[in-house]
DNA sequence: GTCTATAGCCAGATAGAC
DNA sequence: GTCTATCTGGCTATAGAC
């Protein structure tokens, strides 16, 4: 008797999307080899045609994949109704565990964007990613209200964004600069969540 | 009779250099064709090989020209003597200006970064890019006087590379998310050009 | 130095047996 | 569904004429 055979776990077709978001995110879609996300898979390489039609294919099934993803975690939590300061600690601590444990995603992300922007945000348009407009309405009020200081809105939102993935973009290149051993900059990066989000709350707080 | 004929500008090598970094820095190393850096040279395919032996040297030459600037205009700002608040400003507004002439140069670094970091991570080193020095012990010793809030140089560091670098990065999606139109997102960049040097400082002064 | 033509290789895609 | 074997096209690199 199985296991409770809970979805199509560990069908082919779930090896196959596994191996190709892992090579993809390495390589880029001009480096990535189907040979590659073949042997990753375990499989032989006639069976991704099988699956998916062309590279192309299998590469939109993946980067599709991922930006679901990013519209659960993400918008997620700015277009909560959470009140301003909860919603930035939770997006600085969250954001950055999912950017961890998907630290491939952002250069994946910017790879492919450099190669073919309108697709890249074709893609990001169909799966509704838009600056969040509860989040916009809140800055607005807050700063109406004179809780925090004169702020243009999508600047605030860009100094949320750039302090969170950049760093984590960066990561490899940084540690190598740094000359950090490896558990240094994996508590650089531990230091860095603690303290982000106070640090960011405070710099919009009047003085 | 000729201009006066500065340096070997024009050359073949010289068009072929600013060819290749033009189609290196869209398509990344794998993703560039030599057939598309001699149509933008002007040239023939085998003339490519007759100047650089290879793809991959042809390579290296543009990217350690590249390096080259950063050196210059990055870390000659961030070594200087200047005190540490003038600093911030120069380095905010000269490098929003240097990046956005080469705007193309964070995504291509990202990009080679992800395909061989090691290999990155040399040139930097090669190249002599490391945190700078003068910048750390000014950021240390602001803290120790009391003049700014107690914070880990390294932690600034990020912020203020994040900060500045990330926007250009994801300029052409965050231009298609946000719906703008073409003129409206450069106004945006300018904007934040002049507002982001006083928000940072400020973010660091004492309450 | 610059070109045309082509060799040689490699990767995506397909045919067809099992 | 999964495999081996093979086709096909495209790209780097070279040979060789001018």
């Amino acid at each position: 008797m199985e296991e409770v055979p809970k979805h199509k776990e560990n069908s082919t077709e779930e090896l196959i999307l596994k191996a190709a978001k892992l090579v993809f995110s390495r390589k880029g879609m001009a480096g990535a080899r189907m040979q590659e996300i073949a042997d990753e898979a375990g499989i032989n390489k006639a069976l991704l045609h099988y699956y998916f039609r062309s590279k192309e294919n299998l590469f939109n099934a993946v980067f599709y994949d991922l930006l679901g993803n990013i519209q659960k975690k993400f918008l997620g939590i700015l277009n909560s109704e959470m009140d301003l300061f909860s919603k930035i600690r939770n997006f600085f601590t969250g954001y950055t565990d999912f950017l961890q444990e998907n630290s491939f995603l952002p250069g994946f992300i910017i790879n492919e964007l450099n190669q073919d922007p309108e697709k890249m945000i074709n893609h990001f348009r169909d799966a509704g990613i838009k600056p969040p407009p509860k989040l916009i309405l809140q800055i607005k009020e807050e700063v109406q209200k004179g809780n925090i200081i004169q702020i243009d809105p999508m600047q605030l939102l860009m100094n949320m964004l750039s302090l969170a993935i950049f760093p984590v973009l960066a990561a490899p290149l940084l540690k190598g600069i740094l000359e950090a051993k490896e558990g240094d900059f994996d508590q650089l990066m531990e230091k860095r969540k603690r303290e982000l989000p106070e640090w960011f709350i405070n710099s919009i707080m009047k003085k």
